[in-house]
RNA sequence: GCCUCUGUAGCUCAGUUGGUAGAGCAGAGGACUGAAAAUCCUCGUGUCGUUGGUUCAAUUCCGACCGGAGGCA
């Protein structure tokens, strides 16, 4: 058994009730919440992430929400840092850390410990290669990644220029491939003995219905103004945070390029899909306990579960 | 009531000069190590409205019937 300290992760796609399920357990064990979301990272984006709300947190305090400006751009590297601290932190003073988040990269760099080469980015190279990739294309680059780190090469395609561009440049900057940053980080054991819970639906149609139900109630609760003030404030289309689904939709629809019915209609499509890749990230990890719900989430049911579950991972 | 058009994949439609069919969208599956709510890959069998007839063979031609749309001094 590995000696690494426990903690307790809720995960899942979205608009299945991670948030509330973290909190009911927070109370009931004493713990408190890191989220692992990537894009309730920024401040201003409430409505359209779902972030919790002060009521919901009942008292519970909730690490990584509201840490970085919209128009910074955040990352894995700098979350697996942050978050990694509030988890010591949370376990020093002797509570349970709850990972809540739907976010499946965050968590398991986290958990895995990975360690992000500081120098490894290079925004002056990665423009330049995004220059060469527009020019020559992705068969070409490829070639070139070929004949310095052929085993990655092997696995891209010459259309996922972000992957092909990543591995270029973290040869480039630290001289050693992408291969062998992975092998080294693969090989070290996680950092944390994480007891993963996911939460979903039985039926992949109540799930879809669910979030449909959620984005139509995003726009009533005021998410085109929420979008509107953040572009007034001076978000580009090209920070991150205005890749999230709902933000780039809602501000196509503000330019005027769709109307707002429309925006709406994407909005759901695209969480739907979201909501899919999310399940295929989850799927391959072993050792899940997944609780899957009827036809609405039974909290009372999930609470027991879940705390059954923790205790036989040897959580309280 | 009569005339014309129409009924093919969940949706919008294409097509077969008769040999049981294919696009887009939706959807499904997968990948994923510093943008991850991002990025990328793969996947098309369906009583061709129903029912008779002609034919070796009908979704395709003919008739009737049932839906739908339009037209009618």
């Amino acid at each position: 058994m590995s000696s690494a300290p426990k903690i307790a992760v809720i995960t899942g796609p979205t608009a299945t009730g991670k948030t509330a399920l973290g909190v009911m357990l927070a109370l009931e064990l004493g713990g408190e919440v890191v989220s692992a979301d990537s894009m309730q990272v920024y401040r201003g984006m409430d409505i359209g992430t779902a972030k919790v709300t002060k009521e919901e947190m009942r008292g519970i305090p909730h690490h990584m929400i509201d840490i970085a400006e919209p128009c910074e751009n955040y990352s894995v590297a700098r979350y697996v840092m942050e978050a990694d601290e509030c988890v010591q932190d949370i376990l020093k003073r002797g509570l349970l850390p709850i990972i809540v988040g739907g976010t499946g990269l965050y968590i398991d760099s986290l958990v895995a410990g990975r360690d992000f080469d500081e120098s490894a980015s290079d925004e002056q190279l990665r423009r330049g290669l995004e220059l060469k990739y527009a020019s020559v294309g992705g068969e070409a680059l490829l070639e070139e990644l070929s004949s310095i780190d052929p085993e990655r090469a092997l696995k891209l395609h010459p259309s996922d220029k972000k992957r092909i561009l990543r591995a270029l440049e973290v040869f480039y900057t630290t001289g050693r491939t992408i291969t062998e940053h992975d092998a080294e980080t693969r090989r070290a054991p996680d950092r944390y003995d994480a007891a993963v819970i996911a939460l979903s639906f039985e039926d992949r149609g109540r799930l879809y219905a669910g979030i449909d139900k959620r984005a139509e109630a995003m726009a009533e609760a005021g998410l085109f103004d929420e979008v509107r003030s953040l572009l007034a404030g001076g978000v580009s289309e090209k920070c991150t945070a205005m890749q999230a689904i709902g933000y780039k939709e809602a501000a196509r629809a503000i330019r005027g390029e769709i109307t707002y019915d429309e925006a709406i209609d994407i909005i759901k499509r695209e969480s739907r899909r979201y909501a899919k890749r999310q399940l295929t990230w989850l799927r391959r990890r072993e050792e899940v306990c997944w609780i899957l719900w009827g036809n609405e989430p039974d909290f009372n049911f999930g609470r027991r579960i879940s705390t059954e579950f923790l205790r036989s991972h040897g959580l309280k």
